[in-house]
DNA sequence: CGAAACCTTGACAATGTTCAATCACTGTGG
DNA sequence: CCACAGTGATTGAACATTGTCAAGGTTTCG
């Protein structure tokens, strides 16, 4: 039993989270940390469990998602290997935060009560801190998405994406990549219907040679594709991004 | 001198982002803190000063934009009274966060050194969890508004934005609203040519009765604006967004 | 009154969606 | 091992929405 507590512990400890909070701290989140392993397209939190659970990816791939009135699921967000969801409800479980959450490759997960997070910011300022941090940063990435949002056309989200890939896999801006997840999903997330994911894809070929074939994609020109994407933002190539 | 201090301390306690904070902190605060009024169409903060202040509107509404690579101004953020910018950048003064302001109306803002919200924040427990509050309530605003984004036509966007005003304006679903800004600007808020404002606001007319005159709006029908605007998102009328 | 800024309208181009048909890949059971 | 069903991806044609460009109308304010 104590063996498995030290397993928890380092886990835990890896999460930058939770970075330089107190022992006490530590101890109870190791204690009251669920770590679990959920197949490929599992539920993993429904409606009302994401209301009262914080969750760590620890390896593979999240989605979050909402079931619009006319019952088309709509994507919020698509979570991957040391990301986290649940720091918007720790102050405010608001109902309108409540999102579905499915494995979209098999995946290995920490939950945390969210009642236990909600404790330890009020009493740990470092946890705290570190909390402010992580929001601060997604909102930093949620603005930078608003903006390509308004700015570019679909073919360029597109583009965008295996741009901010690139830059994800590999320090050096490798030509070959590999599409983590369906185009289906990555339609979807980038806010347009697959057919017209299929179409952008003829056009980025056109553009700087980009080819895909199953899961793989290379991207013969990426100084083209860079200069075709990011023409319209404020920032410059790399986009410093990550996958967001 | 003693009485503009007094006063200035009484106007820092009413901002909420302020609330029971240590005598200390407040003290800091008001001594540190710039009173300013400035005409309608000036400039605020300049993309540097935007890194160093944070700012709290007090009257009128300002407008946060940044400048694409061709030359077009791009809208972040429109913001009211109450609300305030530079949280972003109290932790990480990220050049990306760097925008300008300014003002839409005559207004009045308090500007805080960015540096002493950084102290503050990492000694104050009680002001780190405000401002958590702050920018996670941020967070969720710009969920909705990225759901929004992806959903809905141009058309429902802008009655979705005239629903929100009415909710703002009154608590009683109020038939007659007030534009708080030029069309031109809310359009780009919204993310379309003030071309596809002009005629959304003519298809608004026949499905909900949707009068315009200068800058009054006059709803004749708000329950089937409400119908059409909401029908695809997963949220039930009314909405329960402020401005955002 | 008249200039400048703002708003509206029309015709057309570009972009994205819908619907239907087809193709390709995967996994299952015979 | 193959046939077959089921899912996901692609393509085409018609359609809907939004953007672009150009012109003309309105409001505002000196």
């Amino acid at each position: 039993m104590k063996m498995v507590i030290l397993m928890k512990l380092s886990i835990i400890k890896t999460i930058s989270l939770f970075n330089n909070v107190s022992d006490s701290t530590l101890q109870q989140l190791t204690l009251a940390s669920k770590h679990m392993m959920y197949k490929k397209n599992s539920l993993i939190l429904s409606y009302d469990n994401s209301l009262n659970n914080f969750i760590h990816i620890t390896e593979g791939i999240v989605k979050l998602c909402k079931v619009s009135l006319d019952g088309d699921d709509i994507i919020m967000d698509v979570l991957h290997s040391k990301q986290c969801y649940g720091e918007s409800i720790i102050l405010n479980s608001d109902s309108e935060q409540a999102y579905m959450a499915y494995s979209v490759t098999d995946i290995k997960v920490i939950t945390i009560p969210i009642y236990l997070m909600r404790v330890l910011v009020a009493n740990d300022h470092q946890l705290a801190i570190n909390v402010l941090h992580s929001v601060i940063d997604k909102l930093s990435l949620q603005k930078n998405y608003i903006e390509h949002l308004s700015i570019q056309s679909c073919t360029q989200h597109i583009g965008c994406f295996f741009l901010r890939l690139m830059n994800y896999e590999d320090e050096k801006t490798t030509k070959l990549i590999k599409i983590p997840y369906g185009k289906h999903l990555i339609a979807k997330k980038i806010g347009c219907k697959p057919e017209t994911f299929s179409r952008s894809l003829l056009k980025l070929y056109k553009i700087a040679g980009l080819r895909v074939s199953n899961l793989n994609v290379y991207i013969e020109n990426p100084l083209m594709l860079s200069s075709y994407v990011c023409n319209k933002c404020s920032k410059t190539f790399p986009c410093h991004l990550n996958i967001d």
